[in-house]
DNA sequence: CTGCCAGTTCAAGCCGGCTTGAGGTCAATA
DNA sequence: TATTGACCTCAAGCCGGCTTGAACTGGCAG
């Protein structure tokens, strides 16, 4: 993790330094664990802000069930999106209609798309 | 949908208008499925350049099968990861230990985090 | 014929999450 | 002691996908 990562991170509040030494920063050892969690708050698709607000001014972990409740079932809807165009992409890379406009099953998730049913998701990942 | 983004679209070789009246473009008709098409290859994650590649020069959608299974793959292994953020997230929510980082199974979780096992997505849709 | 307003152009801005560049500091090594 | 190079600050840039602003044109209703 590049240093101008926690250098972003402690400008947005998500952590401290305990000190320096000349210029240097210093962080206590428990930082990592901190990173680690701000991690799992990025991969669950929560905003570095939101992530702050989980983080009481002492510094502990405080952890508002509901907001990860509604952050799972946020998740969910995801996945319920996801698989649909999973479904979606692996029967017309296999349907033989001659062009896809003519399957039937294509034109009905193009359909789906249109009326917004699935919406566009921030790029996945690699 | 904006005109603004008809314009950015055709701007980007997506579209293309057939003519113009005065200064304002006419579409064809078929313009409409066009752009479901493209809403569709955005919900499945492409970008705006992958999907100007799936338009043969004359215009018909040309699908590449080979693309559309290694974005089916690409989008299963998304689901998997967020099912299991989802997973972990109900059961912080649910979590009975007194602070999260004291649960073996937030531990757990946090540990793959770190390791770089789970990503973060694009932010998900609300 | 005139005025209105939806269209037009081009350039610039916005969002989040960082990264990068220029120019400066200083703890640790040889 | 001198050098090194990783850190520092601050501002600006990047990415994709659009949106927005200022300044304009021109088809159509009245």
């Amino acid at each position: 993790m590049p240093a101008s990562t926690l250098r972003y991170y402690e400008e947005r509040g998500l952590i401290a330094s305990i000190g320096r030494r000349g210029m240097r920063r210093i962080f206590a050892p428990g930082i990592v664990e901190r990173l680690a969690l701000i991690a799992l708050g990025r991969a669950a698709g929560l905003s570095l802000d939101e992530i702050a607000t989980m983080f009481a001014p002492d510094g502990l972990p405080r952890i508002d069930r509901a907001m990860l409740h509604a952050k799972a079932d946020e998740i969910d809807a995801s996945i319920r999106r996801l698989t649909a165009m999973r479904d979606g992409l692996r029967h017309a890379a296999e349907c033989p209609a001659p062009s896809h406009m003519e399957c039937p099953k294509f034109q009905r998730i193009v359909r789906a798309t249109a009326k917004g049913a699935i919406r566009a998701p921030g790029r996945a990942p690699a």
